[in-house]
DNA sequence: ACCTGAACACCGTTCAAGT
DNA sequence: ACCTGAACACCGTTCAAGT
């Protein structure tokens, strides 16, 4: 949570309220910040340090400005914080038969691809996205998401389900099932990657390490054997395996109830 | 993520490391905290006001007590929101099912009821305890989740995922995909209805008023058609459906692919 | 053994003042 | 219009001191 609101409280969007003074009238020299290059220092400084270690004072130094000055540009640290985020949001690649006609430059005609590969697109865009910056997970969780790169990628996402051929009333389960589980488990390995960057070590490393240091344990036998499963496999390659199923899962469900209801 | 530490970094849990003084000998008259009375104090804290409400100088006042007198118990911050966290993992009843033989008090000669119960009733129980402590969520996302409850709880889930048939190599998929459904889900249940009861509105009002600040806007169309669909039900029906079916596709899934590999 | 008080190094944000 | 400086009300935590 951000350690602005020390209460849960009715907090408005950045999307519902006036953008604050981003107007720049004419010719007029423009002196050092505005919103794109804020935005650009905050997503920079969340990559490099992390939610923690975030501070407006700590942007405003980075940006060679007094600790006060972002807030000509911004309301709050909350409203900065959804402005990042659906900054990073747009960097997804939406697939091109998930995007609404008047947002396609021109109709290739090109056949749509299966809706299995559209869903596993947009998935991996959204794992990719969710390890790159692994302090999205929490704000997602804080705020609407309603800010038009997260429109985009919601609207794409609910477009993809319904190329599945689900009935109307079952689209909303369809998408949570599979974007849940996309969202803990990219938090997950996103998590997990930059404690290894942060301490030095391969992720292989780490896991080793932790093992070790709980294997005695005898509360940890269920998972030793679950474990035993992916000996003399990497982290990564048990982990993409272990997503790849678990979407196969998803989809050979969702298949399943739709011809069989 | 907690405010103690400025930048991720290797933090040890509570469950790696000794538990500070918390021997008190023979029958000497205890004066006033003690590790039972804080954290009981601290989950009352966390579910009155939220994770962002509690800090470490309130729940001294609260234990009518100086602020640093609890340091006395508890190392850090963070130690003691992952003690709040295991107690609370506890408030779960595990299908008997999935319970290890030696924790088991007598043989019951019961039938095992059919895995998909005990996963039906192991998830419920998640959904419940993550409803009922907001907070949880972004400490389940915190720490390293290695308590004997959080243990006690992942060993059941593992059993109950066994009993499904799957071979061991996709076990892990199917936990996570079911999980991290549940996780996500429950966590924005909870948040909505947290912010509820702060607002003083009903789960409906709520929603209504959301949906009436968005609707004008073009890019909410493909969300409107896909709302349509639980037009005239309560949000906690919507929900209750929601949830069962996006089950329902997971099962129907890993039943798939596990009869037909 | 247990608790206190003062202090340190941080926060987000307000507000009056400068140019 | 844009930026500064001082101040306020908070943090988690350290550390020497009290009983």
């Amino acid at each position: 949570m951000a350690t602005g609101s020390r209460v849960t409280r009715p907090r408005s969007s950045v999307w519902l309220s006036e953008r604050k003074a981003p107007k720049r009238k004419g010719d007029q020299q423009p002196v050092g910040l505005d919103h794109v290059k804020i935005i650009a220092a905050t997503v920079r400084l969340l990559d490099a340090e992390g939610l923690a270690g975030f501070s407006m004072r700590r942007l405003a130094a980075d940006l060679g400005v007094t600790a006060m000055s972002v807030y000509w540009y911004v309301e709050t640290k909350d409203h900065l914080l959804e402005l990042a985020l659906d900054a990073v949001m747009g960097e997804m690649a939406l697939p091109s038969e998930a995007v609404q006609p008047a947002e396609q430059l021109e109709h290739l005609p090109t056949e749509p691809r299966d809706w299995r590969e559209q869903l596993r697109q947009l998935t991996s865009e959204y794992r990719k996205l969710l390890v790159r910056h692994p302090w999205l997970s929490p704000l997602l969780g804080e705020y609407f998401n309603i800010g038009p790169n997260a429109m985009a990628f919601s609207n794409a996402a609910q477009r993809v389900m319904r190329n599945s051929g689900l009935p109307d009333d079952k689209i909303t389960s369809a998408l949570s099932l599979v974007y849940q589980f996309v969202y803990g488990f990219s938090t997950i390995e996103g998590r997990f990657s930059a404690l290894c960057r942060t301490l030095g070590v391969t992720q292989d490393e780490l896991l080793q390490e932790v093992m070790s240091s709980v294997e005695e344990r005898p509360e940890f036998d269920e998972s030793r054997k679950t474990m035993e499963a992916s000996r003399g496999q990497t982290v990564e390659e048990t982990r993409n395996r272990e997503f790849t199923i678990a979407l196969d899962f998803a989809i050979a469900g969702i298949e399943a109830l739709r011809d069989a209801p």
